[in-house]
DNA sequence: TTGAAAGCGATACCAT
DNA sequence: ATGGTATCGCTTTCAA
C-alpha cells in the first residue's frame, strides 16, 4: 500500500516547453546551449528563466541522435572490483571528463561471453570509441568492433595482431623478467600462484615457466578458479605449502595473492623473506606500507589509462591522425623490497 | 602521419537497411527483435540472415527515444577505487541485468558539486531509475531528482527526510555501537582515525564522540583530507601516536585505514591487541584473513544492492507499487576478531 | 501476419 | 540574431 507520494509523474519539460515560455524559437533554445554567442542576451536571459523554471534538462538521446555525436567512450573491464583497474579508470576519466567525453563501463567479469554482450550493449548506445581490455575477444566481438567504424583501444597487453590501436606492456615479459629476478635473489624451489581466469595472468605464466625450464628448474604452480582475492592467496599458500613444503620463494599473479599468502605465513610462523620470499603483480598501493614491505612487478595502469585517453581525443577531436605507432609498450619495472632478499 | 588504416568508415547499417535486404518493412524487422512471435517464422529467418549480414546492431538511442524506455537505472557513488561501494554496485548488477536493466555509473570523488553534475548527466540520459550514495545531494541536485518523475533511491545511510526512497544504515549508531564495543574490550584512551571527506564518516564519528563524551572520557581525532588508503592509515597512526602516546584502542573509519595502521604498529613492534585495539568498519573480506584478524563494523553493502534494485524493479516492472515503507533500516553487526581484546 | 504514417526531442541546414 | 523544416533511427498506433 502507499503510504507516500511518488515524485510527480507528469512529463519533463522539452526544448519546445522552454522556447513557447520563453517566446522564441526551439532552434534559438539549442543554441543558448550549444552556442550561446550568437543568441542576444536579452533571449538568453529569458530562455535560461525558463529552463530554470521549468528545471528542463536536454535530453542527451534526442541530441545525440540528431547529432549523430554521444560525447560517450564505451569501456569494458574484466573487473570492477578489482584495484588494477581502478586506476586505470581513474586516469581514464581525469583525462576525458574535461574534454566533454563520458565513459561508459561495463565489467564481463573475465568471461569471454559478458564481454562480446557488454561490447554489443555499448555499441548499442554509439560511442565515439571503445576499449576494451585484453586481446582475446571473441570473433564475434572483434568483428562488431571491426564494423562499428570507431577507434577502438586493447588496453593492458600488447598483441601482434590489434584490432586497431593496442596500448600495453608483455606479460610474457612480465613473467620472465619475474623469475630472473627471483632467481637473482638466490631462489631455487620458485612457485607460482595465480587466477587463471585472467588470461593475462596465463600469459605471464608461460614467460615464467619457460625461463624456468630454460634454467632447468620444474614449474610449480598452484591456482584457483576463484576470482583473485586475499583470502584466496592465504588458502592457496596452504595448498601449496601441502604439496611442496621446500619452496623458497613464490611469485604471486596479484598482490592480494601475494598479501594473503604474507598474512598466512605470519600465522604459521614461516619468515619473509628469509624461509620464503614472496613478489607480488601489479604493485598496489599497499605494497610499499605492507610489513614486511611487498617486492611487486609494477605496472603503468594510470599511464595506460591517460595515454589510452589522450590517443582517443587527440584522434576524435583534432585532426582524426592517428598515432604513428599502432602498438604502444608502456613496459613494467621491478621493485624490489622486503618481502624479498636483495639480488 | 598513418601507418595503417583506421576501421571502416562506412555508415553502420539500420534498421531500413536490414529491411531492404530481407525484402519486409522495418516494423516487421523491429518486431523480430521485440516481439518474434508475431512474424513469421520464413520472415524472421530472412531479418536475421539479413541483419548478420550488415552487422546490424539496433541503435539503442533511437529506440529509447521512440519508446522513451532505456532500461536504464543512473547511479551516483562516491568513488570507484572503494571496496565498499564495488560489493553494493555488484549486488546491483547482478539483479539489475538479469531484468534487462542496465546500470550507468558515474562517481563523485566524494565532491558534492561533481555529484550534482553527475546527477544532471545521468539524467539527460533518461534513467527510469536514480541511486545516489548518501544523503547530501545539494539542494539544485535534490530538486532535480523529485523534478525527474522517476523513483530515487538515497543508500548506504538513513534520514528523515528522504527525497523518495532510502535504504541504509544509521552511521550515528555504527559509531555508538563501535564506541560500546571498545570500552567492553576494557580500552580506555581511544582513539578515532578518519577520512572526514566522507559525509557518512562524520556521522560515525559524531555518535562515536557522543557516547564518549557521555561516558567522562576525552575524544582523540586524528583525520586527513586525503581519500582513505592503508598507506594513510599506517601515516596517520604515527602522527597519532607523536600526538597521544598512551592510546590503547583506535577505532578507524574503513578497514584500509585499520590495515594500515596495523602495518605501521607491526614495524614499531607495538603489539596487537596487547598494547593497542584495533577496530575498523565495513569488513572487507580482508579483515578475517589478516594477522591478526581484524575486528570490524560489517555493513550490508551487497544487501543494500540487492534490496535496493529489487524495489526497484517490483516498481518499474510491477505494479508500480511502492514499499510500504520507504526508509528501509538495514543494520549493521560488529565482528569481533583478535585485533581487539575479548569483550 | 504485415505495413503506412506519425511521432519521440533534439540538431543541421538554409533562409531571412 | 532568429526561425522554418527536414532529419536522425526507431517504436507506436491503426489499417489492411
Amino acid at each position: 500500500m502507499n503510504t507516500h507520494e511518488p515524485p510527480s509523474r507528469r512529463r519533463r519539460a522539452t526544448l519546445g516547453d522552454v522556447a513557447r515560455l520563453a517566446g522564441v524559437s526551439s532552434v534559438t533554445v539549442s543554441r543558448v546551449y550549444r552556442e550561446p554567442q550568437l543568441v542576444s542576451p536579452a533571449a538568453r536571459d529569458r530562455v535560461e528563466a525558463a529552463a530554470a523554471e521549468l528545471a528542463y534538462i536536454p535530453n542527451r538521446l534526442a541530441a545525440a541522435l540528431a547529432s549523430s555525436q554521444t560525447h560517450t567512450i564505451g569501456v569494458v573491464v574484466p573487473s570492477l572490483t578489482n584495484g588494477v583497474f581502478n586506476d586505470f579508470l581513474s586516469a581514464l576519466h581525469n583525462t576525458l571528463l574535461g574534454a566533454g567525453f563520458q565513459a561508459l563501463v561495463l565489467d564481463s567479469r573475465y568471461l569471454a561471453a559478458n564481454e562480446e554482450r557488454a561490447i554489443a550493449t555499448l555499441l548499442g548506445h554509439h560511442p565515439e570509441a571503445m576499449i576494451v581490455t585484453g586481446v582475446d575477444q571473441t570473433a564475434t566481438a572483434r568483428r562488431m568492433l571491426e564494423q562499428s567504424g570507431v577507434p577502438v583501444v586493447q588496453t593492458m597487453e600488447l598483441t601482434d595482431d590489434p584490432i586497431d590501436i593496442n596500448i600495453g606492456l608483455s606479460h610474457p615479459a612480465a613473467g620472465y623478467a619475474a623469475l630472473r629476478f627471483l632467481l637473482d635473489c638466490g631462489a631455487r624451489r620458485i612457485a607460482h600462484m595465480m587466477a587463471p581466469l585472467d588470461a593475462r595472468a596465463v600469459r605471464r605464466r608461460e614467460g615464467f615457466e619457460r625461463e624456468l625450464r630454460a634454467n632447468g628448474l620444474d614449474p610449480i604452480v598452484i591456482h584457483s578458479t576463484k576470482p583473485t582475492s586475499v583470502s584466496l592467496g592465504a588458502e592457496l599458500l596452504g595448498e601449496l605449502l601441502a604439496a611442496h613444503p621446500d619452496v623458497d620463494a613464490i611469485w604471486c599473479s596479484s598482490d592480494y595473492l601475494a598479501l594473503g599468502a604474507m598474512f598466512e605465513c605470519a600465522r604459521r610462523g614461516i619468515r619473509i623473506p628469509d624461509d620464503i620470499a614472496i613478489l607480488g603483480f601489479n604493485d598496489l598501493e599497499l605494497c610499499a606500507v605492507a610489513h614486511p614491505s611487498i617486492s611487486s612487478v609494477a605496472t603503468p595502469r594510470y599511464e595506460m589509462g591517460q595515454t589510452t585517453a589522450e590517443i582517443l581525443l587527440e584522434l576524435l577531436r583534432g585532426s582524426g591522425r592517428r598515432p604513428a605507432d599502432r602498438r604502444i609498450d608502456l613496459g613494467f619495472e621491478i621493485r624490489a623490497r622486503d618481502s624479498t632478499r636483495r639480488p
